[in-house]
DNA sequence: TTGAAAGCGGTACCAT
DNA sequence: ATGGTACCGCTTTCAA
């Protein structure tokens, strides 16, 4: 076979490496320096308007873009707010919540960075952000243990705030405890007379972190009464379901509380299907105030939760940035109120 | 008033800087080129027993953590695939396809950082993402500019891919067209008979993108036929859902395609709250084929949407990073296929 | 087997 | 008003 000589390429593509800011520097025909103070702007140091032309022509001629890496070895710090990607499945409350919470950080001069840690778990998890040296890591859902709270600091967070149902050691903690949420519902169910209350468990794992607490707390809404709590494990399906409903008379149940919306309507359907009739045979009250209630018919009770402002997150975040020493701040921002409607 | 002495601190809390490298040599008695080899366990290099054991030690002890800017910036490149956060509501579809991705680019050992992009437009925000010097940029929803490619481009990124309604000059695409869901849908009802054919069209801002191509797909199918298309605009809101019902009768309409099934949802219950009945004098279908369609009565028909696994996204991340110099790729992605219940 | 030293890309002090 | 230079933390030749 004949090897074809390849032509001298007229022109080597030159892999163009990336223009560092000595690339600049050469082309403006100034120091590292000059451009360093040009680009940032320093103001205790003046440059000449001539100058600075050249520079930032330069700059923008060779495409320049500093190095982050580079800026934040040589600051011994940076901005970058560290967030690991959430464990369960993120509602459309959860997303609009975090949403806001990147807005409100940015508005800070913060950089958000939402970390995929895959399959790390407990420390290594803490030990991999830490490589990153944020100043500050906010976890959401149940957050690493103390001693990864003392890695991240001793990598230089100057905050690290948990998210979830439970404090951590060391971190500043927004709680929020779904128990109200399942004793906020049943409490609705019981004032309206209603005393054997089944409770929605879903089985889906990813779900144990708030359909627990929620558990936890419809029982506590019963204890020192005469009524009762059952739990009642579903998947999310129609078969499923249906199976529940159709032993539904042989559990004896005169309300329940489904763990939210979403399985509400679910189950709401199947009981329907069934004969069940809502709520006078079965009261029905979910959670989320999801727009779907709103759609149902009847009317699907709810519990509308509230979560803590994006804003107020942030505000929190900053403040502990600004001074590390203080004492972590634990606060409840769950607030739950019962929206009655027509299905309870 | 009389000042309080502070008493000497017994112990000046002494604000530990955070651990180097070098501390973790000087406490092993060792350099810190041979913490380096440690640590890394490098195999060109043989260190006896007894040293790595001193210098693990020393590392637990110290609480070290490798400084990851440093190590990117000597090595000259880093591993972190750059996601900016999508500026639409996800969806619980999107939101599944996004685990799935990171968890996959995380197995091929890619850091995934999701960018909270505020506020910045265009170049800036190319600009922003490229000081992180990320080997790839994976952009959903309407991309940078060719200008802000040849930045990211520039910066060292050796992939970009923009995934979403529209390919950009010099990056990969993975095209999700989402007229082909209003087409299916529209040729759906127009296939069971149906003639004046509405189409929800969202007035939310941020669901342009994609309610956009979806009506200019349905206006697409009937091209050609007797059958009309008319644009429907709705917020999603009861209210607003009921003032379109109560003007039903004069919108003449025998069908709708209700952009999604959440709109189904809202539109469906207030066309039966006005008296219409589905299918027989509208029928409806929704997309994205949601659970909530198969609980509603009469099923909701849909348009189920297939997107790309997130395996064979970041398969090809990971081959466009091996392989830079290779023509941009450009894969349809979306699929789309019917399912038809009782609403239609 | 281990150590010394250069250098990655910026920034900021100190001269000039 | 500008330039020289040390240094941030880490990796990796090259020598010993």
């Amino acid at each position: 076979m004949v090897q074809i000589p390849k032509p001298p390429a007229p022109e080597p593509p030159a892999p163009r490496s990336v223009p560092t800011s000595a690339d600049v520097a050469r082309l403006a025909g100034v120091s590292r320096a000059t451009v360093s103070y040009v680009l940032n702007n320093t103001s205790a140091v003046r440059i000449s308007e001539p100058t600075r032309r050249r520079v930032h022509d330069a700059a923008r001629e060779l495409g320049y873009v500093p190095h982050a890496a580079a800026r934040s070895l040589r600051a011994g710090h940076s901005r970058t707010v560290l967030m690991p990607a959430p464990s369960f499945p993120a509602g459309p409350l959860y997303s609009r919540f975090l949403d806001e919470l990147m807005g409100a950080l940015g508005r800070l001069e913060y950089t958000v960075v939402q970390y995929g840690s895959v399959g790390l778990r407990g420390d290594e998890a803490a030990r991999a952000w830490a490589e990153l040296r944020p100043v500050a890591v906010l976890v959401p859902g149940s957050g690493p243990g103390p001693q990864g709270v003392e890695i991240l600091k001793r990598a230089g967070a100057r905050a690290v705030v948990t998210l979830g149902h439970e404090a951590v050691d060391g971190a500043h903690a927004l709680l929020m405890d779904h128990a109200i949420v399942g004793h906020s519902a049943v409490r609705h169910l019981h004032d309206r007379g209603r005393r054997r209350i089944g409770v929605v468990v879903p089985v889906e794992d990813g779900l144990k972190v708030f359909s627990a607490p929620r558990l936890a707390g419809a029982r506590r809404a019963v204890r020192d009464t005469d009524a009762t709590v059952t739990e009642l494990p579903l998947a999310y399906d129609e078969r499923a379901a249906a199976r529940l409903a159709a032993r539904w008379d042989s559990l004896g149940l005169d309300a329940v509380f489904a763990y939210n919306d979403e399985y509400a309507m679910l189950l709401m359907r199947a009981l329907q299907d069934e004969g069940v009739r809502v709520p006078a045979d079965t009261a029905v009250i979910g959670a989320d105030d999801l727009m779907l209630g709103r759609l149902l018919r009847p009317r699907l009770s709810t519990v509308h939760l509230e979560l803590p402002s994006g804003r107020d997150l942030a505000a929190l975040v900053d403040r502990a940035v600004h001074d590390p020493g203080a004492a972590p701040e634990r606060h409840e921002v769950l607030g739950a109120a019962v929206v009655h409607r027509e299905s309870s």
